[in-house]
DNA sequence: GAACAATACATGCACTCGCATCTAATGCAA
DNA sequence: TTGCATTAGATGCGAGTGCATGTATTGTTC
């Protein structure tokens, strides 16, 4: 393995994730009231249209799983999910998006892909 | 601009950010009781060769100059590095690395080339 | 069924971060 | 020189994070 080449994919990923963090962070928080893990959690549920454990979000975004506790806590507060126990293993716990976390996802979503596309447009083309 | 390649790139960088992180939080932690920042300040200082203005480094690590500021105060404290006052600008700060943080710092490399090593090896290959 | 390990999530705590602000030094204009 | 904007770096503060732990529920073993 070429130890040249990690080290530049590595500056290459520190480089465009401080980048992006800090320019989400900034229009997500001021158009939308988000932060990028509130908003990466909506999003997660977004896309599976339906009641999600805590554990499942907790594989899907890059988060442990007290920080994700907390930023369904906050987003609860904000009214934008909702949580409730699971019945079928009363430890668990589901967490609903409201219509209003939809609403505001859906608003967040344009400013999060310019962002992306703007940082992201001289992206070499990953071969994934 | 294709939205889905942006979106992809954007998870593709999330994740091994995430990854390396956390990694490199717990190799370099662990085994030479430095955090990812400090070992990076280290590492921009040793690729110099010279006595670095904390401005200087500051273009070259992603944190802010408050987070800059008290690294390198973590960093002396540690006897890794030392400030010095800038003759030319009396408001400037010069940081030299001591022997002792030039030692820590090469023994520390090899941990750092092997954590990254391990989670680019599957890396695609970025036409940089 | 009782005792105990394991699991799901919440929470206390220490730490790092960025923002706003402070202090000190510099530069520039009147 | 004096006065004021600017710059370098330090620091108070609030917010978010991960780790360790706590609480409640489930599974397992006897």
């Amino acid at each position: 393995m070429d130890e040249q080449f990690v080290v530049e994919t590595w500056h290459y990923v520190l480089a465009k994730h401080a980048k992006a963090m800090c320019a989400l962070e900034r229009e997500l928080g001021d158009r939308h009231g988000l932060g990028p893990s509130e908003f990466e959690v909506l999003d997660r549920i977004v896309h599976h249209h339906r009641k999600l454990r805590i554990q499942e979000l907790c594989d899907e975004v890059h988060l442990s799983q007290s920080a994700l506790s907390r930023v369904v806590a906050r987003l609860e507060k904000a009214a934008l999910v909702s949580r409730g126990v699971c019945d079928e293993d009363r430890r668990g716990v589901f967490v609903c998006i409201t219509d209003e976390g939809r609403a505001r996802h859906a608003e967040a979503l344009p400013t999060q892909r310019a962002v992306l596309s703007e940082i992201f447009a001289d992206a070499p083309a990953l071969t994934l």
